[in-house]
DNA sequence: TGTATGTTTGCAAATGTTTGTAAACACCTC
DNA sequence: GAGGTGTTTACAAACATTTGCAAACATACA
């Protein structure tokens, strides 16, 4: 089926093309009784207009561009649903790519993204992401950027991340407040910004509050190595006697390790958790964690692009405000 | 900073816009030493097409969409990953848009994807879905379309799906080697086609092989309802030895009934579950599944989509096969 | 010199839409 | 009836690219 453009329309009515295009939009300029009869053969004829000749035409795409690592995570599929609803709620459509975590696919999406004339990005760094220059390239083309979760240090970008120093110290001061004197804390990828901020402010408030606590630290990325060091290490003379985990993964791996220590969750080991939520609900008792939503980021992330691209004073660097949640796990 | 074009380049150098347009794509016209100025130049100026006015032009967009009931869910999430994956290689970008499971929304988000000009569309249909009559529009708008997962059962539509009969008679088989007599089969929302053909085989398989097994089958759709139901159901005077579950949200709310019961799994209840396999993986013992990849399922959907977009025959029905992965709850 | 052949390049139309400007027309006023 | 005003519509250019066709030019051959 050939598509309807504004010209078979204006050729079956004997009007011109601009009359049909003005008429179809409302243009106070065209007559009532014209608009009627376009609109309506607009309809029987289905009309649909041809993005690409509006962009075109309009240098506005009307498309947002997403970048994150992998959609395979519990932290950023939520995200995107954040985004996607308010995005599609003001008439945006949503491009998602993936980096894969290699900065030199990350580069060539953003080609991608700029060929396809995204009207803003929001985007989560690889772990290897070192040079900004391919995202400085993106804002010298007018293209807003926001960063999420993953934000470089550099200043002059726009940042929304979760709180992560606040995260951190929110669960070192839960375990403190319940006298855990041996704590052994997983992170992630210790090159990663929100690595070092959540492990600094976890450190700094045992060293404030709680300084003879000790503190082990370990950086397991998956459920397998973290599961391995969590058998290890309570297996010692000395073992732990509260585990934190910085994320679902690492938790993951942690809580096979009690089970098949057959460990009692909290009084053989207690367990604390950052993540949005949903795997602490899996177990029982129900893990306590610091509560990271990936929506609520999305939710903020979208406020702040829409701003840039109104073009509204924007605060460069916001955060998502992080609460305990308490099960019975700790 | 202002978008190199054509023109920019052709006024550079002093030669038309069609040269400098077939240079860049190695047009054998043109003489190579023109190629190498107008590739230097290219470079310099950092000049990159413009995916729309390319697509105006030529009417391939090179887009194709995913349309899904959600992004926040472990099957199609890994979905998405392997079709980002191959359509990325043959140079596709990839649009994602949710259905919210609302199947008005789904109608409006096909609309999207055809102002947008998409190649080629793959769906998973909401549960409400009845109408295929949107669906036909986009197939009469020479717009293939690749029905995933959650396909309808009219014929004439090109279909991926797991091989959900053989996924729940391996399932059955499973529970009736291990000579299990009283089964708990709790299955997801009763109105999808994936469902009653489950249902059916499941049943089946017992009728033919077993036929004495009691079976109790129930609907839940989340972790909440499945757990309050298999504790309801596990305090019986008659509790069931094996529980059978068709997804990974089910399966979640049966564990937690398990653990708050202080059941030993396999001894006191078995567990088998259909799954892609990361949440079996979770608990200790891991899980008994039948494995339902959503990665492979992407995979095989983007062949299926490589021919429609080449013209080439395609068989209308395709399915993933399934195999069980033994654990050790069965 | 004229014609044929081959190489390289330019012209112009076309894709579907938006929008500034002009035109056509009716009506009113002086 | 000339000039002004207001309403409605049409014209044409522009957005960036692709592509069929023609033009320009050189070379070779008869």
């Amino acid at each position: 089926m050939q598509q309807s453009t504004l010209k078979k329309l204006s050729e079956v009515l004997g009007i011109s093309i601009s009359t049909v295009s003005r008429a179809l939009k409302d243009h106070p300029d065209i007559s009532v009784a014209t608009k009627i009869r376009v609109k309506e053969l607009a309809k029987t004829m289905e009309y649909e207009p041809n993005a690409y000749a509006v962009q075109l035409r309009t240098r506005q795409s009307n498309v947002l561009g997403i970048l994150i690592p992998s959609i395979r995570n519990y932290f950023y599929d939520s995200f995107i649903a954040a985004v996607e609803e308010d995005a599609r709620a003001q008439g945006y459509s949503v491009l998602i790519m993936q980096s894969g975590d290699d900065a030199a696919i990350e580069a060539d999406r953003l080609y991608i993204f700029r060929t396809n004339r995204v009207m803003g990005l929001f985007v989560a760094v690889t772990i290897q992401t070192e040079d900004l220059s391919p995202f400085k390239k993106m804002e010298e083309m007018d293209i807003p950027l926001v960063f999420i979760d993953r934000v470089p240090d550099e200043t002059g970008y726009y940042k929304v991340s979760m709180a992560d120093e606040e995260a951190a110290t929110l669960a070192a001061a839960a375990i403190i407040e319940k006298k855990k004197t041996n704590v052994l804390a997983l992170f992630g990828h210790p090159h990663l910004n929100l690595t070092k901020k959540r492990e600094k402010a976890f450190v700094n408030t045992f060293q404030i509050k709680a300084p003879q606590t000790i503190i082990t630290i370990h950086y397991p990325e998956d459920p397998i190595t973290s599961r391995e060091l969590a058998i290890t290490l309570l297996n010692t003379k000395q073992p732990p006697d509260v585990i934190f985990c910085m994320g679902d993964l690492i938790l993951i791996g942690v809580m096979k390790a009690i089970h098949e220590l057959n460990l009692k969750v909290p009084d053989d080991i207690a367990v604390i958790g950052i993540s949005n939520g949903f795997i602490p609900t899996m177990y029982n008792p129900v893990i306590t964690y610091v509560e990271t939503s990936g929506y609520k980021l999305g939710k903020l992330a979208f406020k702040q692009m829409l701003g840039r691209l109104k073009n509204e004073p924007v605060i460069e660097n916001v955060c998502v405000p992080s609460s305990l949640v308490k099960g019975g796990s700790l």
